[in-house]
DNA sequence: GTCATTTATCATGC
DNA sequence: GCATGATAAATGAC
């Protein structure tokens, strides 16, 4: 169901780039969006639950369960906060009366 | 349990409607009248989102989705972009 | 950290 | 069958 580069054994795969070094590297593309597999939606969403804000110990414990990059965990938290805002304001809009929709 | 219909919320609201003419032909003549600069602030979409019936998300989702797309393939939207284009030069000279 | 955004993907309308 | 609206990864401003 998922061709993850996390779901297995391929581990040294697409990121690093950590090449900030000497001027001429290149443009750095853009990573690809790639989304994830249920398994680390559910296992993100479980850690979500008990804590919004991850700290750095459970964010590396998590990562590498979940074959991911510190950098995306870290990412997911942002944007799943994000999403638990605009839900929030989905669900005042919903419960208040608001003639639109 | 909690996380099942919170999904079921998301779910359901993704159920997508199409928006009406009248709503689509505003947002397209502030896009087109604004191509050099098609990013409407915080007011002009509050604005936007009243006069087309719509949430702020929503014109936010629209203008997101459109200038992509339409730098993705602006031969596909010239012709729109002839037609709004007219539409406002007509309404200027009035 | 938040937050608007870009980009690809998803789900639906027709 | 694509057009279209909404959502999910990823970036960057601040």
């Amino acid at each position: 169901e998922n061709t993850n580069p996390g779901s297995s054994a391929s581990s040294s795969s697409v990121n690093k780039e950590s090449g900030k070094s000497g001027g001429a590297s290149a443009p750095r593309t853009r990573k690809k969006r790639c989304p994830y597999s249920k398994f680390q939606i559910r296992e993100l969403e479980r850690e979500f639950f008990f804590n919004v804000y991850i700290n750095k110990e459970k964010r590396l414990q998590l990562s590498r369960m979940l074959n991911l990059t510190d950098r995306q965990v870290k990412i997911w938290f942002q944007n799943r906060r994000m999403k638990e805002k605009k839900l929030s304001r989905d669900r005042l809009q919903y419960f208040s009366g608001n003639p639109l929709l | 349990a909690v996380m099942i219909l919170r999904s079921r919320f998301l779910d359901a609201r993704r159920k997508r409607r199409n928006f009406n003419k009248q709503a689509t032909e505003i947002l397209n003549e502030y896009f087109y009248s604004h191509l050099s600069n098609p990013y409407p602030s915080e007011e002009a979409k509050e604005e936007l989102a009243k006069k087309c019936g719509i949430t702020v998300s929503q014109v936010s989702n629209w203008f997101g989705n459109k200038r992509i797309r339409y730098k993705k393939n602006i031969g596909k939207f010239q012709e729109e972009a002839n037609i709004y284009a007219a539409k406002t030069a007509v309404t200027a000279t009035n």
